[in-house]
DNA sequence: CAGATTTAAGACTCTTTTGTCTTAATATAA
DNA sequence: TTATATTAAGACAAAAGAGTCTTAAATCTG
């Protein structure tokens, strides 16, 4: 798998989030349930993502999560940073750590323009863009069970 | 990480032998200690390759392991696919299994001209291409040690 | 044949990731 | 104030990945 699980379901919770009409806090025993996720393991990924500041959180009734900033301003780079680390897809494709622009591996150069798209990608894809797409029915996130 | 551990050193490990001149088999403890992988480890992985026919070995004195094919009939991708499974970056970048052509999640169409392109990357390297970078001093796989 | 060399196979351990459970802290509402 | 709802935190357990070790089987050499 390319990313985490953890990972996985930060970035899906974070959608949900995004998609929420209104912009009270949504409890997370809510989101567990619609995407199914085990709430305590969602509740540890959501601490992860509050302590980053990209959610905010509230507790007693009525809490629960909300984004910290506006949806078009956290990529998911800003997500998977938060959770996986840095440079989600390591430097090197062989996992050679001597292997550099000074002193590449025979697949390094290949490799980079392949790193850079998928850097691309996460820096430019937002929440709000994967909100709207989501829940403009044209996926829906709510529906899926995994195996 | 891009790839397993396993695979990284399956890669490696496969890199050296064709790299060699001699047609020899090559004593896996040759390959570990020159590419500082713990012995029994890179046994169970090159059991592997062999037992999918990327390899072929000979056991007793002068025995060990050599390329079952020509190097330039060897990609990455038969590598990768004999230890990690097909399909080394999952179908969905988010992990969601009900994600296809058909049903695509909002990264869907992205992702694939990605995903293709690694795919195609992995398809046309193949051994004969990687052992000649390396050996050409370009880059020396047995200087390496990790972290 | 006897001994040395080398892969094969599988049990076992250690570490990381994933997931569960319990308790504490904070907030709301009656 | 008391009960209820909710996140925070951390201990604990299960599963998967990585790595070690022991024994068996095959092959060569003298």
């Amino acid at each position: 798998m390319m990313l985490s699980k953890t990972c996985d379901y930060g970035i899906r919770a974070a959608i949900f989030v995004a998609g929420r009409k209104d912009q009270q806090f949504t409890p997370i025993g809510e989101i567990s349930e619609q995407l199914n996720i085990s709430f305590h393991f969602l509740t540890k990924i959501l601490q992860r993502l509050t302590q980053e500041s990209i959610l905010k959180s509230y507790r007693g009734s009525n809490g629960g999560v909300a984004l910290a900033r506006a949806a078009h301003l956290i990529s998911l780079k800003d997500i998977v940073s938060a959770i996986d680390g840095d440079n989600p897809f390591g430097a090197c494709l062989l996992g050679l750590n001597q292997c550099s622009d000074h002193n590449p591996c025979p697949l390094h150069e290949q490799w980079n323009l392949i790193r850079k798209k998928m850097e691309s990608l996460f820096e430019k894809t937002t929440l709000a863009k994967l909100a709207t797409a989501t829940t403009a029915k044209r996926f829906r996130l709510t529906d899926l069970t995994e195996p």
